[in-house]
DNA sequence: GTGAAAGCGCTAACAT
DNA sequence: ATGTTAGCGCTTTCAC
């Protein structure tokens, strides 16, 4: 800027002052300055500005990475998220610090402006903390999910759960069962919303709990029922991998899907969508909790009131 | 820094030099002054200690991450990539800033020490404009992309191509397909490799054009061989997911897999491995090649040589 | 509408 | 082994 200033005439309080768009500085003096900055390459020093300005610019994003429980790291889900939270914040004029968990520690997400936690929603005790760092966090996961005690969005799984037995009861079926795993603070919230809207009606679903979210587990839970002499009509599995790998064990014993069994997945995968049958599942919209965490955390940082937030997700009935 | 100074009864830059483990202050000082900064919660302010040394201790990473032609946006691949890098990263110190296209541009990523660009395959231009920058930059993709301007790290593609052939000729296949887009650079190079491998035998594989890499991508392109009474007896596709579309056609077409016709997959997707039949593929190490990807940065940035490099591949020979 | 001065928090160089 | 000085590049006072 100093450079700049002594080739323009000017001093480098104006420089930056032109460089801002500052009102304060004249029009065409602004435009002249600019243009000389671009023709000479010259690029703002980011550290010094921040320094000055005592803020980073930057949010922090701590994401759960281990390749562990068939989620996560292979699910295409954290990086449509990622998209969401990055076009908000860039276009807000923030960056994006990618880091797991063993980096949090790191001095430079100390000193992030916020905070956005993604794939913590089974390790609670982490939410805490990073909570003790007392700095602007949001949460994605499930509603009410540690308490007051930060911001969470998430897609509304209470009322997927909710959806997926009302269409259940729409069509007749009496005898549902539940795969996923309560133990999960999102999956317990979608197991409460069904089993909820079933007991208006008078029935009490099965829960089969199954920890991992792969096909082979679905196929496992559904041979588990049969082999149990279990009566069941409809399946509500809680990820399309689990409820493809239901599909697979139920045809391979001879039962039609869905004229025997209803099967409805979650997450609306594009793999779901070209399985045959095609699935029908409940999708969520990632990239837009990406958008609002990416609010949310700005909204923290500047002060301003915010709110948790659950988003709706859509029942999409296809053939099974 | 100032207030524990003044604290402990040192000055300043004894306080900076025991925080930085320097060697320079004795032992006991040393820890007593860390134990103190412990105590109290002193947070290095990043921006000034990089303002003083004049780098950001940061690595820009650009993802293409357009929802298009069904790979990055929803393949898991981009995200174990950036477990490896980040990794790798964070463990030399250095932050992972990450962006897309849009974001690109920010002041921010122009101050990063150094850049990785990842999923810009198809889009040379990208990788040009970035090249203008002229920071230590990095690319993930196929050899000789983009010529030595800069170092290139992907998986040896042309390696993979060639393996696929030797499993094809070794199991008496005579009429194979080659399945995928020769417009990517990347699928370019396994088509290379697996038709010169063939060719040593005398043997020149169909290839079949198609830009997306969906299930549906597969069905349509056995279809299309079958309406045109093509003979062949092997298909070589260029992801799993036209794998399995692949496979699924061929068995609506009352073909046997892989008697009547045998089908390698590309990538060794959880979802081919739990496909049925299960997939054959190749494998390619997302997460090595993210380790890579920050180690050759670093390299860079720290002025040492560092040399493009291509990861070998693994044939995983399943039921297909 | 523009400028001068001051200082954000840190560390390299040079004393002591 | 510790301290002093100076300055990284920027922007917020306050003055003109």
């Amino acid at each position: 800027m100093a450079d700049l200033a002594k080739l323009a005439g000017v001093s480098k309080i104006t420089i930056s002052r032109a460089l801002s768009d500052s009102p304060l500085v004249n029009v065409e003096t602004r435009e002249r300055l600019q243009e000389l900055a671009r023709k000479h390459g010259y690029k703002l020093n980011v550290s010094a500005r921040n320094l000055r300005l005592r803020r980073s610019h930057t949010v922090a994003v701590i994401v759960e990475m281990k390749p562990s429980s068939g989620r996560t790291m292979w699910d295409p889900y954290p990086l449509s998220l990622l998209g969401g939270i990055s076009q908000e914040l860039t276009s807000a004029g923030y960056s994006v610090l990618l880091t797991t968990r063993q980096g949090a520690a790191d001095a430079s997400v100390q000193s992030a402006d916020g905070l956005i936690l993604l794939g913590q929603g089974v390790r609670q005790d982490a939410v805490r903390l990073y909570d003790k760092l007392g700095m602007p966090m949001v949460v994605w996961g499930a509603a009410g999910q540690g308490g007051d005690s930060h911001i969470v969005v998430g897609s509304d799984n209470r009322q997927g759960g909710i959806s997926v037995a009302e269409r259940f009861l729409s069509i007749g079926r009496r005898n549902p069962v539940f795969i996923g795993n309560p133990d999960h603070p999102e999956m317990a919230q979608r197991l409460f919303g069904f089993v909820d809207e079933l007991a208006d009606h008078g029935i009490k679903p099965l829960l089969l709990r199954r920890a991992d979210f792969t096909l082979e587990s679905g196929v496992d839970a559904v041979r588990s029922l049969h082999s149990r002499k279990v009566r069941f009509d409809a399946i509500f599995a809680c990820s399309d991998l689990l409820a493809m790998g239901a599909i697979r064990a139920l045809v391979e014993l001879g039962l039609s899907v869905p004229n025997d069994v209803s099967v409805i997945g979650y997450d609306d995968t594009p793999l779901g969508a070209s399985f045959l049958p095609p699935l029908s599942t409940v999708r969520q919209n990632w990239q837009e909790g990406g958008v609002l965490l990416a609010r949310k955390v700005l909204a923290l940082i500047h002060s301003q009131p915010v709110q948790s937030q659950m988003m709706a997700t859509t029942l999409v009935v296809r053939s099974t």
